[in-house]
DNA sequence: AAGGCAAATGTTTTT
DNA sequence: CATTTGCCTT
């Protein structure tokens, strides 16, 4: 190995160089947004090979999405000049999946084990949940779901949980119990379990747990603020008493609270791992300094915080705009007009952003952004290899693996439609359970046994025909022509065409995406069969890798899905009551302090221009509500905000301050933000009255000539 | 067993 | 508003 310390140290700050070369034993990095944490826990893994002179085999590196994963893996390659395989890089998920195969057996799983994904999941539930006879009224299946991964979360298994007289929890905790016996009986696992079990297989183990805590003296964690209870007592476990740990994380940015991450563990650290050095990073590369006081004034009014003040050497730059809409097309509208200004300076469409707060709000703003013919592209939202028509797909080829795997026969065996109703289905389930056999040996004795219709039979065999003839050819035919053969002798793909609507296109062109995805997928082991391979990565990968990364678009997402990036531009859409901070959040002190971080993340996304909108008027879900300006922007200094107005527009009192229009204009039988259209101009927008009675004049946004100021009485306008 | 219609139902979601 | 779910009819 070479020793050229100074790649590894130079453009580094002292606060980073500091972080990079610790000898403390443990290392505890809390890393404000932007200051570079990603490039400290990269050089700290090259300064260990480097200089300490460590084996990357002894090295393990977790993050939490795959994303993550990758990207720290070719950055250490870079900086290093190397390709590192003995080192283990990846998600807690991926980490476990891969002990949990290599120790199926310490583990007490079948070798084949399957992963469930939350849908799959939420079926197991509610199939449990039927059994028991529960009301799905009273008991919704989904928040049974919810209540058994929160118990996993947190390491307790049903057995472990003390009873109550609480009937909620009474059911919740005989319904996880069910489950758990069906999980066991499947040989299946769902994201929680992964976690579970290998924290159970080296309490269990002693010898197995002794092997990797050898292995790996070098333990990094990023996000740490987001592990739960179970990866907490994970690394400890994995830790030992030997290996040394670096955690890098930002206890202003934990906004997965909700589901199980707890913040404390950042407390915890210091006195769980003795001789630990804690730094702060605090200088800010990405960011204006407007941009930053803004972030720091939001954050500043949360109570529990390690406290950490982000400055930055970089100038104010310009000032956060902040636009009152009156609704939410207006809103869309703004937005879109400053990306098309933004665009025409010259400026890369990608290096710009619209956060909103949920998934509901992209609809509107999708439709203005077609509308102005500004390509754009969603983040999140439903992922490739949950959808629908993949899911079917790939439980094709699983049952062609495999066909005792239950989860997907029952969720294939009537689709397309082949005449294998309830009725049916339920005497095969009957025997399965009663013979304790698959469901697919438990169709073929109910058709061996001539115990159906002559129709039930003929369909059920004519499933079982299909299969038969597809995972027939396993071993001759490459990957993707397999799911080729499965999306079309299946006919899930006749199916879809003969949707109507663009859906069924959609859904055709997904499929074809998958046969593509197939083409493209390198094994890892290139000596073992390819599609147990595909499947276990299919699993634990979302395959949100964006198809047509060509185009240059405006990238739309979530605040969640925000995290961990940064644009030039960015648009925080829906800044107001109710909805950030979200209604549900908002009575809760501790859930609220969330809300805030995810404002405060939100507000980091941004390094040169912020602009901040709100509607006065929002339709959700068909219904009108009238939401103040959220707290987030009335905690913003003054002095860093710019109040966008209207063009020429007689300004209205828009001001933050939390005046809000009244009805104004309501006799003219027109509303501020109702859409309408002129025989000259076209549709437009109205944005403001100015006067009354029939000299009143109106302000009109119009789509194709930009704002008029129109006398009403004479304007003939119809509303729209 | 399948297809059509009314009713219910809606935060965030790395794996 | 828009999409999914469950019930009811063919």
């Amino acid at each position: 190995m070479g020793m050229d310390v100074t790649s590894v140290l130079n453009q580094l700050n002292s606060a980073q160089e500091q972080a990079v070369t610790s000898d403390k034993k443990h290392l505890l990095v809390l890393a404000g947004a932007g200051s570079g944490k990603t490039r400290v826990l990269v050089h700290r893994i090259a300064w260990k090979i480097q200089v300490d002179n460590v084996s990357p085999y002894g090295i393990l590196a977790v993050t939490f999405t795959n994303k993550a994963a990758r990207e720290m893996r070719e950055r250490i390659d870079n900086l290093l000049g190397m390709s590192l395989r003995g080192m283990w890089v990846g998600t807690f998920h991926g980490l476990a999946h891969r002990l949990l195969k290599a120790h199926w057996r310490d583990a007490k799983l079948p070798e084949n084990f399957q992963i469930l994904d939350s849908d799959d999941q939420l079926r197991l539930v509610k199939r449990v949940m039927r059994a028991m006879d529960l009301d799905e009224q009273r008991w919704p299946p989904k928040q049974a779901q919810w209540w058994i991964n929160g118990q996993k979360d947190e390491g307790l298994r049903a057995a472990h949980i003390q009873e109550s007289g609480d009937p909620f929890m009474a059911t919740m905790l005989r319904t996880y119990r069910q489950y758990e016996l069906l999980c066991e009986q499947l040989g299946v696992i769902d994201f929680a379990e992964l976690l579970l079990r290998v924290l159970e297989l080296w309490r269990n183990n002693p010898e197995v747990l002794g092997h990797y805590q050898q292995r790996f003296g070098h333990i990094l964690v990023d996000e740490f603020q987001d592990t739960n209870a179970v990866q907490y007592a994970w690394l400890r476990l994995l830790a030992g008493k030997n290996s040394d740990v670096t955690a890098v994380g930002d206890d202003d940015q934990s906004i997965y609270g909700w589901r199980g991450a707890k913040v404390e563990n950042i407390l915890s650290f210091e006195r769980d791992f003795a001789d630990t050095e804690t730094i702060k990073l605090e200088q800010n590369y990405r960011s204006t300094s407007n941009i930053l006081k803004a972030a720091n004034a939001v954050i500043a009014k949360n109570a529990d915080r390690l406290g950490k003040n982000l400055w930055t050497e970089s100038g104010e730059g310009e000032p956060i705009s902040l636009y009152a809409a009156f609704n939410e097309h207006d809103e869309a509208r703004y937005i879109a007009d400053r990306l098309s200004a933004w665009a025409s300076e010259g400026n890369r469409r990608e290096d710009s952003a619209i956060l909103y707060r949920s998934n509901a709000q992209s609809r509107v703003l999708e439709a203005a952004l077609l509308q102005a013919e500004i390509p754009y592209r969603i983040y999140g939202g439903q992922r490739f290899y949950e959808r629908l028509e993949i899911k079917n797909a790939l439980c094709y080829l699983r049952m062609m693996l495999n066909c005792n795997d239950d989860v997907a026969f029952e969720r294939v065996v009537n689709i397309p439609p082949r005449g294998i109703g309830d009725r049916t289905l339920e005497q095969i389930r009957e025997l399965s359970r009663e013979a304790g056999c698959s469901l697919w040996d438990a169709s073929t004795r109910m058709v061996e046994e001539k115990r159906l219709t002559a129709r039930a039979a003929n369909a059920v065999s004519g499933f079982m025909v299909l299969i038969n003839e597809m995972s027939g050819q396993l071993d001759e035919l490459p990957l993707s022509e397999q799911a080729e053969n499965a999306i079309q002798h299946s006919g899930l793909v006749d199916m879809h065409r003969r949707e109507k609507g663009e859906r069924g296109q959609a859904r055709v062109e997904n499929l074809e995406e998958l046969v593509n995805a197939c083409k493209n997928f390198e094994p890892e082991d290139s000596g073992a069969p390819v599609l147990p391979q595909f499947l276990d990565q299919v699993a634990l990968d979302a395959g949100d890798r964006q198809a047509d990364q060509d185009e240059d678009a405006v990238q739309l997402m979530t605040l969640h899905s925000a995290k961990g990036l940064e644009f030039p531009m960015v648009f925080l859409a829906g800044m107001e009551e109710n909805l950030f901070p979200h209604k549900m959040s908002i009575d809760e002190p501790g859930r609220l302090e969330e809300e805030r971080r995810l404002a405060y993340v939100g507000i980091t996304r941004a390094m040169q221009k912020l602009t901040m909108t709100f509607a006065e008027t929002r339709s959700t879900y068909g219904t009108e509500s009238f939401n103040s300006v959220s707290r987030f922007i009335r905690d913003i200094p003054k002095d860093v905000v710019e109040e966008v107005r209207l063009h020429n527009s007689i300004s209205r009192p828009t001001t933050y301050a939390g005046i809000t229009n009244s009805d104004e204009g309501s006799d003219t039988g027109f509303q501020l933000g109702q859409q309408v259209r002129h025989n000259v101009y076209g549709d437009g927008i109205i944005l403001n009255f100015e006067g009354n009675g029939p000299r009143a004049r109106v302000h009109i946004a119009f789509d194709e000539v930009g704002t008029k100021i129109l006398i009403l009485a004479s304007a003939n306008l119809v509303a729209i």
